[in-house]
DNA sequence: CGTCTATTTGAATGTACTCAAAAGCGGTGG
DNA sequence: CCACCGCTTTTGAGTACATTCAAATAGACG
């Protein structure tokens, strides 16, 4: 069914019995997006919480010379959205797209407080989300501080082997904050050992 | 009086009475570095979660090289530590030094735990705590993908006034994620306009 | 098949680093 | 108060990393 990965998800830190769980579903909306269809553009307000169970989507910005940035990727079992957008009701700094069909649940912000009125186990949820991504990020500025493009790349290709596989080299470049052609020769040089 | 800082900081995002407010302050315990002193070493657990009065801090990594690179900096009514270890008890990824003589405000986890059962607004406020850092690091994530040197050191000048008055360029330079060298550079090149 | 986009390749250029040396600056001890 | 030491910053030359531009090739999709 439908939400197993999202309770699956949910199960990983809180403990829900099936009144609870019910509750949150119900609060959850369904939205299927096409490859290249935009959940969320650079303006727009960020209204929801998107949790992904089938798909690939991208947060990127678009800088002062028309070159995408990428800041970060969402597979199966990732919650993506522009947070802060999101908590403020203020424009959103990033575009969203699908980079393949995709769908999400969605929870907007109404339901997110009456979750934790409800719920209150979904605050530590939440938090802890939170705080995994917090770390992860912590950790992509610390390594592109202190690694080379090639570095990074080949740390890339161990962290997300999805990923790889899934997305278009030319993602991968405006995720590691190098251009196209350069990866590629960096892939040429790696394949030359 | 020592307390009036941090109770300001939290009153930004959640109301106490006077109980709570006096059992908060209860947990906390003071502690005071010299300049180059250690809060913390990578490979240690860090123990506390830690709220600057004064003085600034530096959260860091040696690379391989022995390269030295800054996550973040922090200075008077900032939160500090190492999360992931203070979380998960495992051992620091980052160094935590002072760079000026720095007095620190500290609450261990579980005094933290005590503070969540008997004041659970305080789960919303570490809550807080943690969206505004997160956000934060996903603007500098994408700053420097966005931007050349020159324009995040000219970020940083505007984003962090202070602090360029406060630390030596090589912090600053190790912030950024270029050599010494290559700052004293750029700031010759921006001083000939 | 044709069109559109992604990837590869090569040459020229720019950005940032290394190494080495000199100059500046702050603290300490005599 | 000055001299010296250690550390930071500056300067310059040579080099490595990464980009731009342009053109060719390969792949994806209707």
């Amino acid at each position: 069914m439908d939400f197993d990965l999202i309770l699956q998800n949910v199960a990983k830190h809180i403990q829900l019995d099936t009144t609870e769980s019910d509750f949150f579903v119900s609060l959850l909306q369904r939205r299927t997006l096409k490859r290249k269809e935009f959940l969320l553009k650079q303006g727009d307000i960020c209204k929801t919480e998107n949790f992904i169970i089938k798909g690939c989507l991208r947060t990127y910005t678009i800088d002062a010379n028309g070159v995408e940035h990428i800041v970060m990727f969402g597979i199966e079992d990732w919650w993506v959205g522009d947070l802060y957008s999101f908590l403020t009701h203020t424009p959103a700094h990033y575009f969203i797209d699908a980079l393949e069909d995709t769908e999400v649940l969605q929870i907007t912000k109404d339901n997110l407080n009456r979750l934790y009125e409800r719920v209150p186990k979904f605050e530590k949820f939440f938090r802890l989300i939170l705080q995994n991504a917090y770390i992860a990020q912590q950790h992509r500025i610390n390594q592109n501080l202190s690694f080379t493009a090639e570095q990074r790349y080949l740390k890339f290709l161990t962290q997300y082997p999805q990923l790889e596989q899934r997305v278009p080299q030319k993602q991968i470049s405006a995720f590691l904050g190098i251009t196209p052609v350069f990866l590629s020769m960096l892939r040429r040089k790696l394949v030359n050992r």
